[in-house]
RNA sequence: GCCGACGUGGCGGAAUUGGUAUACGCGCGUGCCUUAGGAGCACGUUCCGAAAGGAUUGUGGGUUCGAGUCCCACCGUCGGCACCA
């Protein structure tokens, strides 16, 4: 017999797998016996294919090649995530196209994997860079541009000076450049967003019916990082008495509003420039708005100290009491979170009181922390109470009536101040006179029994710390003087004897101990706060948002740490973004019209505020009051517009309500084009939103040539409110198909009233000199002329081919985006891509899509919590609202119909043999190509998953590869062995059962690396017998196909048999063979192991305990005693307590 | 600083609901075979001890007849977040 040659024999069975297309996806699937297996989208680096690919692919082979033997129809492919960095970097360098570099990377990937043995569908094989992937990239684009989820902003971004391009968030790692670990700094820039924020709730609520890693859904969750409360109003007073401004800032303690003693802004915040020509100080504050612009992220986190400026000259009201607090400006307060402005309470946020103390700035409690229970019929008390050191002990006076500790205090009377009861009663109840206050460590309130007065408190207390400077005592001896007695204490023991007395006393010790004092940021009891005093943080929250709401104020608000998701790369190597620019109609100064709705008064008539908005952007606005309002005629308004003002291709129609049909008459009747229409609120029909309106319907017929209509002007947006409250989402749908139009939706609480559209919607919806490329023209090419050296402009921006042909194709002016788009947009929808990757008419066919979503495992890295699972979700939602797809009711009931990834699992990281990460600069780096090339395919991937728990990260072990080749030499070796004849043993039966059933259960629970050992105890067996049987050893080798499938093959083939193990159905265990028929029992004495006995297995509790106690070893420990008791457990032990 | 995960032989790791701790592999030791072996085979291998026996799952405590597993406190390692109001 030859001795095992897996060079040979696994290069035989690729050729005959690929032959037979094995892999090929099976098309007779259904719901119940379809198996989408995912592994994660690598992006095909120069350097090759890395262990932690070879991991990933394994992993998931093994599972599917698993699946198919027990009858389930797999569908598992692999593709490219082939934009990107690295290969522009390379270009860059070598002067090698990045197509170029990218394809001998593809090709050797794609060669690598093969010779793994990995059984993945060759045909369905994607490549993000491949234009007939990428238009469906920037089809993906279009669809967020229409449905209002794709905007652009000009912003402070992160920016990468060496790779030269913006960051998302998510790609800056402690500061640095994910790829090139170049310092990230910030830039302003106008850049395209993606609005994953609209979908925060969703995609936060989601994540618990999803089978993830709870640690990973838990990092999510934070990533998304959702906290409630209000927004607040502050009104400004500065010496410009003629404009009143506001500013809005968010907090999640409404309840300490009370406490607020001044307010910061971020050196960002717009409003702070409109201040100029009002502060005081303005040289000093733009000197420091200029230092912190010139801070790095880096600098941001490690430099904390907080410093700032305050807007001398201006005041903010605190709106509860109407109190003047001064404005600061700080970087400790972020721009990009809440609205970028604080009220600061420092005696209840640990970054406020720290700014305070250092520019002193008051201190004001209004929140105490809580002792005891909360005994109604307690009698309230103020009092005052002092921590007193000599160095570093504490003074702690005994009572030696009523044997208890306590803390120098007493109640204050009236008049008093904190100072003049402490000093009043150190002097009662020590003596002592000389002290100086150190520190004030604020109030607690504590309900309790005091045994020595015998009466249920509710103490207000006050403290104060103090140093005492000398023994220096009080002559006047005090009646209470001789009750008590002076200990200086540690303040660990201090902290232990007061415990016996109320419990608040302890938590004052701890404070004075501690930086942050009286800081209290916990929840409590409102004090000074009038109309919430006495109230749980819980309850004044809810109180002061009723009471914000109600004056109109403030109003309850969710805030999430999320951000939306900035997706502009200056960059060659990716999907160029879709749209169109046209500068001379984005600097056009328009003729807006005005169309109002039916009875357009009060907070329902818009126009006022929106011609104060338009004309102080320099546009000309157009608003009349339409004739018979009360009684509108569409057709009548519509002719009174046409003939009271001119209607050109300089017009932006702005319509509300009813005044939508009015603008489509419009439309209906112009020979020229306006510029853009957009609709407010707009009906349809007139029976919007649910009441019929009989007055209207008279009017007119409602039928409208929308063919004509969309040829009438160059854009249209529909706005909305956010929970289609206005009108309804089908309703806007309708609508926004129609007209192919822009939806514009505003955010979470928005709506549109008070005489106002949402002033973001606004912005946003009037943008013009910006347009989507027409669906049928994608998708748009990436040209060849380009030059690749970084210029911080993106290289498209130079590129002649590009522009080519544009302005022909969409008029003058118009030119194409430059940018390129994330790859993340490439690599967050290409599971999708894989279900039907020749379509040329739809991203996925709704067939395939019903037929195999959704992905029934997924394996990735943990690195792409925050980044590509978050995306990917986000991706399938909005196909979701979209209409496009619904998965509920598709693998299994219990699944939510908008998630890609039912089941979701981390690889962990292999590490060099050296016990660090594997890299370059260590030298460790283990090439799976060499181990292959040494050891075989069926010896690597094995050995990958003997290494430890798929998750977890383990090091490489080189003498750990040979004990697997050594195992599947064996295994080789066992054919000699094998004769015709059925098995004898029946212990050996019993095994092969044994192990069918665990190396099953293992592999179904993704236990890889015990499987493997079940299966090496099984062969450990074999190897000691004579002879075996055929039926064991086919056993074996079934079992083993999924992990070793080129020598499984290769043996089967070997025992006579035509057709491939892959085909073959997955062994079934009886589980009554899987039983021995006798055990041993473990006998315990007092809990330790004394001996064992081995009995049959069915054998009698009664049986069992008799044949316990007669063991000799038994009878020795027991030493003639009687046993207490005996617990017996059955087949695994008998107790025995003496 | 906050959050999370994890601590088991010389090493990677195993141990349903609490039920014989150290499966499987590596390494190591002894022997066999061999001119030789970094090949193969056999036996052994948690630690201390010649043995009887004792100790042992990061440390300390608790619950239990019984704890690697559950509870409390602490220590250590790794990962994530980092002024998020």
């Amino acid at each position: 017999m030859e001795k095992y040659n897996p060079q040979e024999i696994e290069s035989k069975w690729q050729k005959i797998w690929e032959e037979q297309k094995l892999f090929k996806t099976p098309e007779d699937i259904n719901s119940e016996n379809k198996f989408y297996i995912l592994p994660q989208l690598p992006y095909p680096s120069g350097s090759g294919l890395h262990v932690g690919h070879a991991e990933v692919y394994t992993a998931c082979d093994i599972y599917a090649r698993y699946q198919r033997m027990t009858g389930k129809k797999v569908l598992q492919v692999i593709g490219w995530d082939s934009f990107g960095l690295p290969a522009e970097n390379y270009a860059i360098k070598t002067n090698v196209h990045p197509a170029k570099s990218t394809e001998t990377a593809v090709n050797n990937f794609r060669s690598q994997i093969k010779s793994l043995g990995i059984s993945v569908d060759w045909d369905r094989e994607v490549g993000s860079h491949n234009p007939d992937y990428y238009k469906w990239t920037q089809w993906f684009f279009l669809l967020f541009y229409k449905r209002g989820l794709a905007y652009r902003k000009k912003q402070s971004v992160n920016w990468c000076d060496s790779c030269k391009t913006v960051l998302a968030n998510d790609q800056v790692k402690e500061g640095h450049c994910e790829r090139c670990d170049t310092l990230i700094i910030q830039k302003e820039m106008e850049q395209w967003y993606i609005k994953i924020t609209d979908y925060a709730e969703r995609l936060l609520n989601d994540i618990d019916k999803l089978d993830w890693p709870e640690e990973t859904k838990k990092r999510q969750k934070d990533w998304i990082g959702k906290s409630e409360g209000a927004e607040v109003d502050f009104r400004l007073q500065t010496s410009d008495h003629n404009q009143e401004k506001k500013i809005t800032v968010f907090t999640t303690r409404p309840d300490t509003l009370f406490g607020a003693t001044y307010m910061v802004l971020a050196p960002e915040h717009a409003v702070v420039r409109s201040l100029k020509s009002e502060v005081q100080n303005w040289d000093e504050v733009e000197k420091y708005i200029e230092a912190t612009s010139k801070k790095t992220e880096l600098d941001r986190q490690v430099q904390k100290e907080k410093t700032g400026v305050e807007l001398k000259g201006i005041k903010a009201i605190n709106p509860v009491k109407n109190e003047e607090i001064p404005i600061f400006v700080a970087d400790y307060v972020l721009a990009t979170y809440g609205t970028g402005a604080i009220m600061a309470v420092p005696a209840h946020d640990e970054r406020d009181f720290e700014f305070a103390k250092k520019y002193n700035l008051p201190i004001k409690d209004v929140v105490v922390q809580h002792c005891g229970g909360f005994d109604k019929s307690a009698k309230h008390r103020d009092s005052a109470a002092a921590v007193v050191f000599k160095d570093d002990k504490v003074l702690v006076l005994f009572n030696k009536k009523f044997n208890i500790y306590r803390l120098p205090s007493g109640g204050m009377e009236r008049g008093e101040t904190v100072e003049d009861t402490v000093q009043r009663e150190l002097r009662e109840e020590a003596g002592y006179t000389d002290y100086e206050v150190v520190d004030d460590l604020g109030m607690i309130e504590s309900n309790f029994y005091a045994v020595d007065k015998n009466i249920q408190w509710n103490k207000l207390q006050r403290v104060l710390k103090l140093k005492l400077l000398s023994d220096k005592k009080t002559d006047t001896a005090f009646e209470s003087y001789e009750d008590y007695e002076a200990n200086w204490l540690a303040p660990d023991e201090a902290i232990e004897k007061l415990k016996t007395y109320n419990g608040s006393e302890e938590i004052f010790i701890r404070r004075a101990l501690e930086k942050t004092g009286r800081l209290f940021s916990g929840e409590g009891t409102a004090i000074n706060s009038n109309f919430l005093d006495g109230l749980s943080t819980q309850e004044a929250k809810e109180k002061m948002i009723q009471w914000l709401e109600e004056k109109g104020i403030g109003k309850r608000k969710v805030q999430y740490k999320l951000r939306d998701w900035s997706v502009s790369r200056q960059r060659f190597w990716g999907a160029p973004i879709p749209m169109l620019f046209n500068e001379e109609r984005k600097n056009r100064k328009y003729n807006y019209v005005f169309i109002h709705g039916y009875l357009a008064t009060g907070n329902n008539d818009f126009r006022p505020w929106l011609k104060k908005e338009l004309e102080q952007l320099g546009h000309a606005v157009f608003s009349p009051d339409l004739p018979h309002n009360d009684k509108p005629n569409v057709v009548e308004w519509a002719e009174y517009i046409l003939n009271n003002t001119t209607i050109d291709e300089n017009t932006v129609i702005v319509a509300h309500s009813l005044g939508g049909p009015v603008a489509f008459r419009i439309l209906e009747k112009l020979k020229n084009k306006i510029a853009k229409l957009i609709l407010v609120d707009t009906v349809l029909r007139p029976d919007f939103p649910d009441k019929k309106r009989p007055d209207v319907e008279a009017s007119d017929s409602f039928e409208f040539d929308f063919e004509k209509i969309k040829s009438s002007s160059d854009e249209f947006v529909v706005i909305a409110d956010c929970d289609y409250k206005t009108i309804k989402k089908e309703h806007l749908e309708e609508m926004q198909k129609l007209l192919d139009a822009r939806l514009v939706k505003a955010r979470p609480n928005d709506r549109h009233f008070n005489g106002k559209i949402e002033p973001s919607v606004l912005e946003e919806s009037i943008v013009t000199g910006l347009k989507p490329v027409s669906e049928s023209d994608l998708p748009v090419l990436l040209p060849d002329d380009v030059d690749f050296k970084p210029t911080g402009q993106s290289p498209l921006t130079y590129s002649e081919d590009f522009q080519k042909g544009v302005e022909k194709r969409y008029g003058k002016g118009w030119h194409r985006e430059p940018d390129t788009l994330d790859t993340f947009m490439c690599s967050s929808w290409y599971y999708y891509r894989y279900l039907d990757p020749k379509n040329d008419q739809q991203f996925a066919s709704p067939e395939a899509l019903k037929k195999w979503m959704p992905v029934d495992f997924y394996l990735g890295g943990p690195e792409h919590v925050n980044g590509h699972l978050l995306y990917s979700r986000f991706f399938t939602k909005v196909l979701y609202d979209a209409g496009y797809i619904d998965f509920s009711a598709q693998g299994g009931s219990d699944l939510v119909g908008d998630e890609p990834f039912k089941v979701h699992r981390h690889q962990g990281l292999i590490l060099g043999p050296d016990n660090r990460k594997m890299s370059k600069r260590w030298g460790n780096v283990i090439n799976p190509t060499d181990v292959v090339n040494e050891f075989g395919a069926d010896t690597m991937r094995m050995y990958e998953m003997f290494m430890g728990p798929l998750e977890e990260d383990k090091p490489w072990d080189t003498n750990g590869v040979r004990g697997i080749r050594r195992f599947l030499d064996k295994v080789w070796n066992l054919q000699e062995k094998v004769i015709e004849a059925e098995a004898k043993s029946n212990s050996l039966t019993t095994l092969v059962h044994q192990t069918i059933k665990k190396v099953g259960e293992d592999v179904a629970a993704l236990k890889f690396n015990t499987a493997i050992a079940a299966l090496m105890q099984f062969t450990n067996v074999l190897l000691k017998e004579e002879k075996i049987s055929k039926v064991g050893y086919t056993v074996l080798i079934k079992l083993l196909s999924p992990f070793a499938p080129h020598m499984s093959e290769e043996l089967w083939y070997r025992l006579g048999n035509k057709d491939t193990v892959t085909t073959q159905p997955w062994p079934v265990y009886d589980p009554e063979l899987t039983k021995e028929n006798t055990v041993t029992l473990a006998i315990q004495i007092n809990g330790k192991l004394r001996d064992t006995i081995t009995v049959s297995t069915d054998i009698s509790e009664e049986d069992a305990k008799v044949e316990a106690l007669r063991s000799g070893k038994v009878i020795k420990w027991l030493e003639g005693k009687e046993p207490k008791k005996v617990i017996y457990v059955k087949g695994k032990l008998i107790s025995i307590v003496v």
